[in-house]
Formats: structure tokens, sequence, C-alpha cells
RNA sequence: GGAGAGGUGGCAGAGUGGUCGAAUGUACCUGACUCGAAAUCAGGCGUAGGUGCAAGCCUACCGUGGGUUCGAAUCCCACCCUCUCCGCCA
């Protein structure tokens, strides 16, 4: 409904200037031609049927093509070259030259159906999901997600509880004129709340920045497809996206981020980083614009999904062999602001089928909510291996000076709208009051308790 | 928005149609000399793909995309980006 894909269909690989090859891809091809089976059993276990056949027969016509283009190349050169040499020495050419003639056509076409293979052959790749890492649990949905431990116990109590929704509406949430501006899905808040939220956003900034060693970053909020290919966004979700075009006409389509991880990761897009500049370790708040296409009816009352909402996000750019420590080190980094919060939480081991496009592994973590009485989530930290930087082609120059592709992982440090949810509604108080949590008081000229206005 | 300049290997910087994947300098690596270092000398040093057991051979890439040509870093067109000046603007 707001962003339908024509993008996609018109301009299948727009995102793949400047790669002419098939070396960009996902999944690394090699893999892919080697252990095809193996490949797809892993991908079915996160219900993605890869289409082996399909793969199987165009492998099959781009070998032979190509062997067959550069042959045919291979042979335009010598010829053309010795055309030079001979007018040089002021021999004759003619002949030299109807040879040549005659391999121009089939060079030609033959160079024109690579081409158009290669793009059909990307855009087949560019679809396919990560592969799980080994010991993730294996699942079709959210069922099957294992938790992995709990923090905090949910408090008692002793009146009814209400919802952020009615608790934050005389402290100044307001989903009316949000609707008014901008239709359902966006929120307007004055004074307390928006205050609150703004302290909530310092603090999680501050935490990861000073505490935890991130690097402060500020960033695009608008992005070139490419850089969405890159993280994985494009060419398969485009319409969870929202597209803006500059005024006047003939612009490229650009695109708002969804989360700072795109412009964050895509900081090393197209380089080769010398191993001891990683790991590198990025945050930064920004909005985060979701169409959330496919998710009409679903958290429609309230502020839990939202076209925009803000994030502090961490980004973490590793070696191969050191991802998975990072991995745990950012989930810890997340529950730090949980628990300076003094938020119930637990924490989920994605399953194979609940993980993302681009995730080998996934944690979320889930804050309590009362008035829903479950575990909502909060933050999601993926390692995307090496998934992301085949993409962007970022890689590292190793030890033994060969070029690595980097690991790249991203996660929530954390979603900011869901914890205002979140505190207000587990420091609400029956008098329709709501507690500042200690940690953010610092942040809001010291106010301790948010009292209704009127 | 107007006028101009420019985008070539890690960096600097040649190259205006034919062995140019690209001179030269510098950085870097290896070796020689040295007790060691510096200096000097010799050699090496881009990325990706195809093919091959391998040595190797082949292909593509000089901002991006297209065109002209037997042949393009070099000529033509479009676009992107950078810099300088003017205008506008938070």
């Amino acid at each position: 409904m707001f962003c339908v894909v024509i993008f996609a269909l018109l301009n299948p690989t727009p995102y793949c200037r400047g790669f002419r090859s098939t070396g960009f891809l996902m999944l690394d091809i090699q893999l892919l031609r080697s252990q095809l089976d193996a490949v797809a059993q892993r991908l079915a276990a996160r219900n993605f049927s890869l289409d082996v056949t399909a793969f199987q027969s165009m492998e099959d016509e781009r070998k032979q093509l190509q062997t067959r283009t550069q042959d045919l190349q291979s042979k335009r050169n010598s010829l053309s070259k010795q055309i030079g040499a001979l007018r040089g020495k002021g021999e004759d050419v003619s002949g030299v030259m109807a040879e040549v003639a005659g391999i121009g056509d089939e060079l030609k076409a033959s160079e024109e159906r690579l081409a158009a293979l290669q793009i059909k052959l990307n855009d087949f790749l560019s679809r396919i999901p990560n592969l799980p890492c080994d010991g993730v649990p294996v699942g079709k949905d959210e069922t099957g997600n294992v938790e992995v431990r709990r923090w905090g116990s949910p408090r008692e109590f002793g009146f009814e509880v209400r919802d952020h929704v009615d608790v934050g509406a005389a402290l100044g949430l307001d989903f009316d004129t949000g609707a008014k501006l901008s239709g359902a899905r966006f929120t307007f808040m004055r004074g307390a709340v928006a205050s609150m939220h703004r302290a909530i956003a310092q603090l999680m900034l501050d935490m990861q920045t000073r505490e935890h060693g991130y690097t402060e970053c500020y960033t695009p909020y608008i992005v070139n497809p490419e850089v969405l290919y890159g993280t994985g966004q494009l060419p398969k979700f485009a319409e969870d996206m929202f597209r803006v075009e500059r005024g006047g006409e003939g612009s490229q389509t650009q695109y708002l981020i969804s989360t700072s991880e795109i412009s964050l990761t895509n900081m090393v897009r197209e380089s080769i980083l010398k191993a001891d500049e990683l790991p590198l370790k990025l945050t930064a708040h920004s909005p985060c614009f979701r169409s959330e296409a496919g998710s009409y009816g679903r958290d429609t009352r309230g502020m839990i999904r939202q076209h925009q909402f803000d994030k502090v996000e961490m980004v973490r750019i590793t070696k191969p062999e050191d991802s998975y420590d990072a991995l745990e080190e950012m989930v810890v980094n997340a529950e730090a602001v949980l628990q300076r919060l003094e938020l119930p939480y637990r924490v989920v081991a994605l399953c194979t089928g609940d993980m993302g496009f681009g995730s080998a592994k996934t944690y979320d973590l889930e804050v309590w909510l009362p008035a829903q009485k479950a575990y909502r989530e909060i933050s999601s930290v993926s390692n995307c291996e090496s998934f992301q930087a085949r993409r962007m082609q970022a890689r590292y120059k190793s030890e033994a000076g060969k070029n690595e592709f980097v690991h790249t992982l991203n996660g929530s440090g954390l979603a900011v709208g869901r914890t205002l949810v979140a505190i207000l509604e587990n420091y609400q108080q029956a008098d329709g009051s709501v507690i500042v949590p200690a940690a953010l008081r610092p942040y809001m000229g010291g106010i301790e308790v948010l009292r209704p206005s009127a």
C-alpha cells in the first residue's frame, strides 16, 4: 500500500552498479556450486525453498556462455592487435579485418545473452536468505524460539493495570494528533512524555558510547538503493520501505532508513579495511521509518508498531573469528539498558523460521508489558556473518595478506518508543502518575514523577 | 540555480585511438650489502571472474552507464561525485 514494488521489477539490479560478475552474492557462490543440496537443506530449515533445478540450469548456461564469450573476446583482441601491428609496418590488413568482422555478430549476441543471464542469476541469488548458524534452534515460527534467560520479575500491582495509551494520554501521548497529521501509526508527543522519550534516547546513547565503547555516529536518514541492497532490505523487502523523491523531475528514487543498521553498516561498503582497524563499534540514535506492510490489524493500538520510531542502534564490524563473541557482548550491552531502567525482560534465541533475512543467529530481548501480560520484543541482536559484507563488498586485509569479507552484527540498544511504553506501563501508579526510573532523572532535570496535567 | 576545473593503481602523477592493466615517483614486501640500521642495488607489489591437478592461460575493470570503432583510459552522449567562484537558503 505504501511502497508498491515496481522498482525491482522495472529495474532488476540497479544497486549492482560496479559489480559485473556473480561474485558479490549473499551466499558464497562457490558454496552454492559445490554443495547445492546441503545448502538447500539448511535453507529449508528457515522456510525457504531453494529452486535447485532453476539454479543448476542457470549455472550450466552461464558456464557455457561465459566460456564462449571470453573465447571470442580473446580472439577479437588478438586479431585487433594484429591489425595495429600490420598497420604499423604499412602492410595490408583487409584479410584480418574480414576475419574479425566474422566474429562481431556472434560476440555481440553472446555478450548480451551473458549479461542478461547474469542479471537473472544475480536477482535469483540476491533473494536467498542467509544460512542459519549451526546450533540455532530449528523451528517454523516464533513458537520455536527458545528462552535463554530472564531478568527481574514482573511487579505486583495493587490496582487495575492500564496500558500505555491510557497512562500516556494525560501525560502528552497523543495519537489523535498523530493520525490527523500523518495517519494511523503516527504519534505526537508533548510535554512530559516527549521529554522522557528524549531522555531515554540520551541515556541509551550515553551508555553505549561511554560505558560500552561504541563510537557515536550521525548518519543520513535517506539512502540510495544499493545501500539497502547491501544490508538486505532490497530487493526482497522493498514494500517495507518508504520511498522518497526529490522535488523536480528525473531524480533517483531513494529510501528512508528503516533502521540505522543500514547507514551504520554500509559505512564500510566497498572498502578494504586494515586488520588493526577491526573491530569497529558504532552506535547512532536515529528515527526509523517502516511501512509495516502486511501487519494490518496487528498492534494497532498504541505505539508498539509505528511507521516512525526512534532507536539507538549498535553495529559491529569484526573479523570472522570474533563475530560470535561480539554477538554475546552486544546482547549484554542491550540488556544493560533494561537493567539500568529496572525493567523485567527475557532473552530469547530465535529459531530458524523466525530469523531475519540476513541473520545467521539472532537473540531477541523481550520486555515485560503488564497490560499485555506478556514479554514483547524491544531489541533484536543479530550476527549476519559475511552475508551483508558480500553484498556490500566490505573486506579487510587479513594477517596473511588476503582480502576477506568482514562479519557484520547489529542490534538495538534499544528501541526508544517501546522502552517508553514499557516505562509507562511498568512504572504507573494508581493515581495515574508515572515514576521516573532513577537512571532517567538526571536527563529530566531531576523530576521523579510524571503527573497528569489535566 | 549560474560559471569554471577535475575524477587513472595505497598515495602522488603521466598517458588524447593500437602489445596500456597502464610510465614515473613514493609507500609497502623480499633479497643483497651491514654487527645492526640508514643509504644503495636487484626483484616483487591492484581487484574480481573463468579454466586447469598444477605451473599457467584467458576475460573484465582507468567515477557510473551507454555509443562510435577491427580496436577506447584516450573520441561522442547521459548521469554521479569532488573542488573553486557567484546566487539562494537553515
